[in-house]
DNA sequence: CTGAAAGCGCTTACAG
DNA sequence: CTGAAAGCGCTTACAG
């Protein structure tokens, strides 16, 4: 591969100049940009990142965290962030993290290695951040979990607002005429949403005088489609007389629906289903999800926002709940 | 964050030790090693990569370049990939890479960046390789095309054997009693294996005797459900009588389910369907998808192997065609 | 507008 | 076994 100083000796020019054609600083003359854009065009040059990043003491890119990499809602969530940095001319550089990685101890090295003028976060476990968040001074953004309880000045955070939108799933179900009620997914020990919603259920069912027993009839399970059919199965067989399930994701929805067939029940024939998050898949499925859909497009702008706010003219942190959208599928039936 | 001065400050000793500790060199006294690796420990040091990249003239990496990211079936294909490297105690950097971008280029920014010893490419316009591949020395494999016709030495080539797994899907419709059979998705122009699928449909229809008109009997759309739902939209209004739908993968022929039903139409009471991948989502649909099977673990095996053959003892190119699986869910039926 | 030079944080011969 | 030093490919004050 070509470097900055093989251009510069093509060109005549020091690497210096190369260096200031190549970041579109003004003071170059017209011609040297021409002989040394030409050059670059023709070498095919693409100047080391490394040594870039090595040097330079600050990037104008956001840094993208996303947490898990088959997540169907963040890859949509993702799709909107992108575009509204877009919008405003900002760069983003997205880095996937395992599943079970800690977000914060990543994005501390992406801090070191990128110099990112502002991170945000998507999914991961929010205990992390109580560890060693305190280190990090750049402008951050959390999204799809609230991180209010976390008090850091510079950590906005954007979620849906999920204790109406479960309110209003269970009382869908209720007014559909449903009484045996089970939910499934998320994880309270990781998920501020999780807790939220469950919360949330669990008063709207006490207020409407129905029994709810959460540890027989609520399941955590992870956000797909396999842990969906398999905490189904465990529901069923502990609550037979099932004739509702308010699943924390769409993918798990899925997973349910599938279950349900397996054991000779559908939905919504049988049992009825309401999902969380409105991913696409969900509305391709048969029977279409009848499901809570997150706004992603608002949770983007307003977490993009948010961030340019703090960056350039350092707004303190920001909490903020979105309304959701009902979308009323095929997999709830009144009985 | 801490850099390696620090710590050599901290622990008495020279950088170059602490370097050599950080890089497990045997050269190091035992207590040099324990005093360094305790102030590692206690500050949270981690190297910087770009530093590290910048100075290092190979690394033990194995670069896996991902085209696409909501594609379910590479997720599936890259998890056994990985699983395959670890196996052998390799490591594994992955990068994913935009539908549209050229990744042949990019793999020529990632070997001067990260100089993995290695490439395995996961999907991609087959056309790139002809424009730049040959700056490429370092050992590489594409998996699920085939690039035998591109004869390059350092490139190893992996992918499902295609026209066995058309022909077999259209055999099995046509015993089924199908004569009215339309195809969809893939891309013709960019893909070897579409059009080896494509190929082995035609002959075995002509041989059967049944009248395939491609110009209207096959569209071509990307590997989404988006996609399968429109394309089916134009299919089914070309071609009314269609009986059977062969979807060159299974997210198309989620969305094909999803078209047919909108229209009234059942799968497969009205229109029989089979799809391609065999990813897990497709098993979870209902109904459950009959379709062509791709041994991921197989292709990320032999893929994994032949690369390590070829970096460790300078083996040649392999190109290979994997056998697949026939999944019989319920997408077909006899007419 | 341009060049020469320092330095980013590491690794790696080289010498001892 | 350890340290001093060169150098990876860039960017960025500084001087002119």
């Amino acid at each position: 591969m070509a470097t900055i100083k093989d251009i510069a000796k093509k060109s005549g020019y020091s690497i210096g100049t190369v260096s200031r054609v190549i970041n579109k600083h003004k003071d170059v003359s017209d011609k040297a940009r021409a002989i040394i854009e030409k050059i670059i065009e023709e070498e095919n040059f693409q100047p080391n990142m490394n040594a870039r990043f090595l040097k330079k003491t600050s990037s104008n890119a956001v840094a993208i965290l996303v947490v898990g990499h088959g997540n169907l809602f963040f890859a949509d969530l993702l799709e909107n962030v992108q575009k509204e940095l877009d919008k405003r001319g900002e760069e983003a550089a997205v880095f996937y993290l395992d599943e079970k990685s800690n977000q914060v101890d990543e994005s501390l090295r992406v801090i070191s290695e990128r110099k990112p003028k502002g991170i945000i976060y998507m999914g991961g476990n929010l205990n992390f951040f109580n560890d060693n968040f305190k280190k990090i001074e750049v402008p951050c953004v959390l999204l799809t979990n609230s991180a209010t309880q976390l008090g850091f000045n510079n950590l906005s955070s954007f979620a849906s607002d999920d204790e109406s939108a479960a309110k209003y799933a269970i009382e869908y179900l209720i007014e559909n005429g449903h009484k045996n009620i089970c939910i499934i997914g998320g994880s309270k020990e990781n998920s501020q949403a999780t807790n939220r919603r469950l919360e949330s259920c669990e008063k709207v069912l006490k207020e409407a005088g129905i029994k709810f027993d959460e540890k027989k009839q609520y399941i955590e399970t992870r956000y797909s489609m396999q842990e969906g059919y398999q905490g189904c199965e465990k529901l069923i067989k502990n609550n037979p007389k099932t004739t509702a399930i308010f699943a924390l994701s769409d993918s798990i929805a899925i997973g349910v629906i599938r279950y349900l067939k397996d054991i000779g029940k559908s939905v919504p024939e049988d049992v009825s289903l309401i999902g969380f998050d409105g991913i696409s898949s969900g509305q391709f499925n048969t029977p279409r999800l009848t499901t809570i859909k997150q706004d992603t497009k608002v949770i983007a702008k307003k977490g993009v926002e948010s961030l340019l706010l703090r960056i350039n003219y350092n707004y303190g942190a920001i909490h903020e709940y979105i309304p959701f959208t009902f979308l009323k599928g095929e997999t709830v039936k009144k009985i």
